[in-house]
RNA sequence: GGUGGAAUGGCCGAGUGGUUGAAGGCGCUGGUCUUGAAAACCAGAAACGGGGAAACUCGUUCGGGGGUUCGAAUCCCUCUUCCACCGCCA
């Protein structure tokens, strides 16, 4: 959510960032509604202030008079509820509107309209050339008797599959090898909740808009399965007001995701890129209202990913993500892409998000300054690794000619000291 | 699932129809005292929104929503959450 009185005094600046990030939303139309509302509510306001006045004087008064100061508040009452009736209705529209204005993106983020339009900033590592024919991870996968999408398909519908003996095994040695490296770097590891309620969908800005893509439990628990762990960590200190030298507060969420994927029928279809269940190691920070201080921490949750697919040798290349690909509250985001064999190209493995204030100001997440004053929090996010979708450039790029894989040498640990995974 | 109890400010907690935005305590800020700190004492301070250049002013908020009333933290309905006990289950 943005700031409602900033929104006045600039609605240039929001209409261009409507613009930028080729969001429906009409600033003008919202900004009439705002007058209305206010006006409404003045008017309210007045006949209550009429009314609070009332009730001081009438426990003072006595007989006839005391019975004309009722008799005259009835009215007032009546004219009351007439127009907070009013009030109620338009401030509904409102408050269901202001939840659809985006934030105003940093110059930073580039013009375009969708992903083909992100901007590349850097490279790392070789594109590997092999001098054999190399497979797929699904052939792979099926070859070593490592992954089974087949039965993952039979038992649980299109976009899911089984990992297996190595393969799960090499799933769970990334993740843990991910989540020492980020506890090694101060972060705090949270195990969060996977099922969150409503409030925690909308402070962290996916409701409204993103109800298609969340798997909901039925009406008689009504609430949702998590996309990501930054829904549970970010809405951790909900509702909280923090201490200025808490801050910043740096989590990891270990958790399952899961994503309905819904229009996204035909794409992506064969292996492991888009499925409906994975795991991820999330890092979210929580810090201070200053956009320098927020460009630090991007910056450093950028770098811990960075360093870990680094640690993994696997190639990649950091995008800027173009206005038309970012999101309503981001103001700044950077995928990184990991290289992948059988795809020829960068397919998107971690997304590196600075919201400023939009999702603490929802999460209603603030903290007291040293000159004792409330501010809201800012808050950001990135991946660290997420599997099984990086499981692809990993069995990919450490095959054999011979169909076996190699194991990455800071995996070897977490896989019984073993270096390599071969049909058995 | 059943029965009973509860939800008040940063925290704890008093408050059962009118001057209660709310006693008291803790914590916080400033001051006195002290070489400094602690203790003690004095003083200050809720959040959110509207109007205003400002001083200031108006409104809202006692878990959420609805109702009764001229007037609700207080009475009624409803939902949510928490606690206790019982039942069931991992």
């Amino acid at each position: 959510m943005i700031d409602l009185k900033d929104l006045r005094e600039n609605p240039d600046r929001y209409k261009a960032a409507v613009a930028k990030k080729r969001v429906n939303f009409d600033i003008d139309a919202f900004l009439k509604l705002d007058e209305e509302v206010r006006l409404l509510k003045n008017e309210t306001e007045t006949l209550r202030a009429a009314q609070n006045a009332a009730s001081k004087e009438i426990p003072k008064l006595q007989g006839d008079e005391k019975q004309a100061k009722i008799a005259e508040m009835k009215q007032v009452a009546d004219k009351l509820k007439a127009s907070s009736d009013k009030l109620v209705v338009s401030e509904e529209e409102w408050k269901r509107l202001r939840l659809f204005i985006p934030s105003i993106p940093l110059d930073a983020v580039p013009e375009g309209k969708d992903d083909s339009e992100n901007v590349e900033i850097r490279k790392w590592g070789e594109i590997p050339s092999f001098s054999f024919t190399p497979k797929s991870h699904i052939e792979l996968g099926n070859d070593l008797d490592i992954v089974d999408i087949e039965r993952g398909v039979k038992i649980a519908g299109s976009r899911n599959y089984f990992l297996k003996g190595d393969g799960a095994l090499l799933q769970h040695a990334v993740l843990n090898y991910t989540r020492d490296f980020l506890i090694e770097r101060g972060f705090t590891l949270l195990d969060p909740p996977h099922i969150v309620n409503y409030e925690a969908m909308e402070g962290t800005s996916y409701f409204p808009g993103g109800e298609e893509q969340a798997y909901k439990l039925d009406e008689r628990d009504n609430k949702y399965l998590i996309g990501t762990s930054e829904v549970s960590l970010t809405s951790y200190h909900m509702d909280e007001i923090l201490d200025a030298s808490e801050l910043p507060k740096k989590y990891i969420g270990y958790s399952p995701c899961y994503r309905r994927e819904a229009g996204t029928y035909g794409k992506d279809t064969a292996g492991l890129y888009r499925i409906h269940q994975f795991y991820k190691v999330e890092q979210v920070v929580i810090c201070k209202n200053d956009p320098a201080e927020s460009a630090k921490h991007h910056a450093e949750i950028l770098k811990n990913a960075e360093d870990l697919i680094q640690s993994l040798n696997i190639p990649y290349r950091v995008v800027d993500v173009c206005g038309g690909d970012i999101g309503m509250g981001q103001v700044y985001k950077n995928d990184i892409e990991s290289w992948m064999p059988s795809r020829d190209s960068y397919g998107e493995t971690h997304s590196c998000s600075t919201f400023h204030d939009f999702q603490a100001r929802r999460l209603n997440l603030r903290y007291r300054d040293t000159d004792g004053n409330l501010h809201i929090c800012h808050t950001l996010n990135n991946t660290c690794i997420a599997s099984p979708r990086i499981l692809i450039s990993l069995l990919e790029l450490n095959q054999n000619e011979d169909g076996s894989v190699n194991i990455p040498e800071p995996l070897q640990s977490y896989m019984g000291g073993r270096t390599r995974i071969s049909k058995s």
